[in-house]
DNA sequence: GCACATGTTCTCGG
DNA sequence: CCCGAGAACATGTG
């Protein structure tokens, strides 16, 4: 479920909900996540208070009182949410707070992982530039894409390189730049970087606007669904016409997963 | 049964 | 070193 636009859709839901609200209760009913969940997990985190609340690239940051981060990876099939009543068999970690809110990691697949970690720690160093950061300018992209032979769509889901973007923005942003997804990275001209630079700030705010996407199951923090599905111009879309200019959208892989373009607006 | 799924990480090989 | 292909992870949906 989670590209940029759902875990900081997550982000925004969740924030208001526990900042600096103490964790009375950690239940971890399943350890079995891509990282093992580890033993001292919750007695780690209970009697600690939540400062903030951040997200870097697919990553959610919860800030503790004591310096040490919460860190959250949602995999492909993950929802953190204040929870209803029932339980789910999927309900593998559950947080109960001091204002009483109950806060519930779902996760299917279990592709997603959840540990504590020092400041400046792990993984969190290995992450490229994050979109919606002042950092990420044309002339950032540009360099990204100097003498990289590969194809502008890998490119951008390389999260050592560019955080945060997965495979239905890609798609969705290299359509409203008019870039074909095997373009190699090398080849783009400056206004097509531009363009590509200007359609990521754009693809993905306006994902958020909507609440991400959820195309089977992603809730956001309050467990409603996203809006942005209904708005996809090509992912998904394999063989119907492009509402720009009428053209059969194709459906090809690239770097092992579906790409979706239309051969005539994207060059 | 088969294909496929919003992600990451590994191996193997060119 | 760069990069692609393919597999693996575990579960669900069509």
């Amino acid at each position: 479920m989670p590209e940029l636009p759902e875990v900081e859709t997550i982000r925004l839901t969740l924030m208001p909900r526990v900042a600096g609200q103490t964790v009375e209760e950690v239940v971890v009913r399943e350890t079995r996540l891509r990282q093992k969940v580890k033993a001292e997990f919750g007695v780690q985190l209970t009697g600690r208070r939540f400062t903030a609340l951040r997200r870097a690239g697919k990553y959610l940051l919860f800030d503790l009182d004591d310096g040490r981060i919460l860190l959250v990876h949602l995999g492909m099939s993950g929802c953190l949410a204040t929870s209803a009543d029932r339980t789910d068999r999927h309900d593998h970690v559950v947080f109960r707070l001091s204002n009483g809110v109950i806060v519930t990691y779902n996760d299917p697949r279990r592709f997603g992982c959840m540990k504590i970690i020092e400041p400046g720690e792990g993984e969190l160093s290995d992450l490229g530039v994050d979109p919606l950061s002042s950092d990420f300018t044309p002339e950032h992209l540009r360099e990204l894409c100097r003498r990289r032979r590969r194809p502008i769509k890998t490119l951008l889901m390389d999260q050592a390189l560019v955080a945060g973007v997965g495979n239905i923005y890609a798609s969705e942003i290299l359509f409203r730049a008019g870039v074909r997804p095997a373009r190699g990275a090398h080849t783009l001209r400056g206004r097509e970087i531009a363009a590509i630079h200007a359609a990521t700030e754009e693809v993905l705010a306006e994902a958020i606007r909507w609440g991400g996407s959820s195309i089977s199951d992603y809730r956001d923090g309050n467990g409603n669904r996203g809006g942005f599905q209904d708005r996809f111009r090509v992912y998904q879309r394999g063989g119907e016409s492009c509402g720009r200019c009428g053209t059969t959208i194709r459906a090809r892989p690239l770097g092992g997963r579906s790409s979706f373009y239309c051969p005539a607006c994207q060059k």
